[in-house]
DNA sequence: TACGGTGCTGTAAGCGCTTACTAGAAAGCG
DNA sequence: CGCTTTCTAGTAAGCGCTTACAGCACCGTA
């Protein structure tokens, strides 16, 4: 009793059928809830319910050419083993949970899949994903243009922001309104006339954009610019740390606001500031980029600009399914963000109830 | 030119033979490695790469019984749109990330599937997930035990820090031995003789481990304690706010120290008490549970106890997988945890280099 | 030269399901 | 009452793969 039916003569619908005196086709029917008459559909439920049916998915996906997964491929950080700097998950953790709720609307589950940054055989495990998907969702810095395109002759591929290409898709957020926004913060409501941009991943095409945004508005505002060479980090808390570790040491003179390629790069630079004795944000202002959760709880909150991150997930997925169903779907979607004003910037303690200000839409800069 | 293949006339092995020149059963063979002429093998491939041919995992699966897949199925917090606790991501995700891991060196995939609290058809969904995988890991509280049970009666299932069965099996954290480390530090080493217990949810099997252990080692030690009724937390930042804040509003005196049921009850309520003035750990001691990853970040750095989480994932993964390939496997697994001593305890800053207290194993106590 | 290995390769069956097609029953109609 | 229409249910084909089995070279040996 209780074996797992899991060697041989497992529970198919030739056994739910026999049990319930129907051929299999009617069994097929009733499940997928198609023209039975009450009766036959009633015998069928009960079968199923006595001998607790599950109809295989491999099965299914087979004969219907639909396997209702989509993959999800992102980076990893260290190696195989437990590395110690994960917290880089939050932002990726959000985009996945957003992408498998909107899946799950679609009765869709998520094949979810960490690459090792350094990772060999990255072209086969993705190619393995692809097999058990009927689409993939692909973050930020997974593959090369020429090995997307590969995969896009297989099957439909979302990138998420990453660049548009005639037979993919894209999503993103507003990342150089967002920032514009957060320049003029500091820069015009706060004076700061120095700026520096600790930056992320250099091959991050939101890096890429942060980094543009930060530098042409600073122009535009008048500001001084501090980037490159020293102001380069990796998204992650220890990058940022160290980064205005190695800045102290050589003894530079920060500027007088810290403007943060990420949540994360944030948190590593306000954790070396408060080390050195440096208060945020009067020594120094300080922003992030993203509004992670943890955001609001770090001393003091942190000013940053708030993407929709589940969001950004959901709609990713929406764009794929559409495409799945052969709906076609958007080849490139920009999700607004908002400047999310707290105090690290150097703002008031809770200057008033909802302390947001204007959010920036795709279309208008 | 680039059309995704999903139309009609896919890409399949045949046509790989024919462009070959030789049989599917040699094509097959060829891709899962077994015994064929140089020659014959250098051909397939050939004809693999210049098509970029990805064999199809469903019907792999149903040819040979083995998806290479196994389902997750966690909780999500709020409602299916998009809520704003979404703090308590971080536990699970390190989990999954660990199980993701782990699978990924056996070549398996992985189903990830939050359910919703309120979720109706919870049921239906982790069915479906069922039926895409070769085996279940089911986090804390996902279902019943009859719900767990049948189940099991249809493919193997290990559970997450719950309580083995006689088919399912189970994997958890020494949670007694690190509660009574902690509480042993806190009495013993400091002296608190006032202790109070922020618990999680109650019908969580960690939960009620811990409380127990915290009762008992408290009793143990002499110190009076402060459990249930306005003690009872969610597991969540905001439900360790509000179960201080409402002590507090109700004129309560805290105890001196706030043993919480996880990290990020932790967190709210460390928040809570900076809101009020009340200095950690000066005013009133605050301990965590499961050393998250932002734990070290925090203000202070919060004591707690640290539970190999990637590896509670990864072993969880391991012992499906073995039961999944009929190797049997060990029904109910204790991973031991670490006490690792921090600021927020009321210990000087950094005490030593590497400030963390002796290892709690499984089997000793 | 003939015969029994030894190794590759090809043919075909079958995994569990969906669905087109077909057969039969019920119902509508003159 | 017999015919056509309508609807339900069953039969069988086929989804893309793996693999048992059979066939065929080719080799060594007698």
């Amino acid at each position: 009793m209780a074996e797992t039916k899991k060697g041989k003569g497992a529970l198919t619908i030739y056994g739910v059928a026999s049990r319930a005196g129907v051929s299999i086709a009617s069994v097929s029917r009733v499940l997928n809830g198609q023209g039975t008459r009450p009766e036959t559909r009633e015998r069928v439920m009960q079968a199923v319910r006595d001998l607790s049916f599950v109809p295989d998915g491999a099965a299914r996906a087979l004969s219907n050419g639909l396997k209702e997964v989509v993959g999800v491929v992102f980076r990893r950080g260290g190696e195989p083993a437990f590395e110690d700097e994960d917290e880089s998950l939050l932002f990726i953790d959000v985009i996945n949970r957003g992408i498998e709720v909107a899946a799950q609307r679609c009765g869709y589950d998520v094949l979810m899949s960490s690459v090792g940054v350094h990772e060999e055989r990255a072209a086969t495990r993705i190619d393995a994903i692809a097999g058990k998907s009927d689409g993939l969702i692909l973050h930020d810095r997974m593959l090369s243009a020429v090995g997307i395109a590969r995969l896009a002759d297989l099957l439909p591929v979302v990138t998420l922001a990453g660049t548009p290409t005639p037979t993919t898709m894209n999503v993103r957020c507003d990342n150089n309104g967002g920032m514009r926004a957060l320049v003029r913060h500091l820069v015009i409501d706060h004076g700061y006339r120095n700026l520096g941009y600790l930056s992320g991943h250099a091959d991050s095409p939101d890096n890429r954009a942060r980094s543009r945004a930060f530098e042409a508005e600073s122009r535009a505002t008048g500001a001084q610019v501090h980037v490159g060479g020293d102001w380069q980090g990796n998204y992650s808390a220890s990058g940022g740390a160290k980064a205005v570790g190695s800045l102290l040491d050589a003894g530079v003179k920060l500027p007088r606001a810290i403007v943060c390629a990420n949540d994360q790069t944030a948190l590593g630079v306000m954790h070396a500031l408060a080390q050195r004795g440096l208060r945020v944000p009067d020594d120094v202002a300080v922003t992030g980029f993203d509004d992670v959760p943890v955001a609001r709880h770090l001393h003091p909150p942190l000013t940053t600009v708030r993407q929709p991150i589940q969001e950004l997930g959901a709609t990713a997925f929406d764009v794929l399914h559409s495409r799945i169903s052969g709906r076609g779907g958007a080849p490139d979607i920009l999700l607004p963000v908002q400047l999310i004003i707290r105090e690290s910037c150097g703002c008031a303690h809770d200057p008033s109830p909802d302390a947001s200000r204007s959010a920036v839409t795709g279309a208008e800069a």
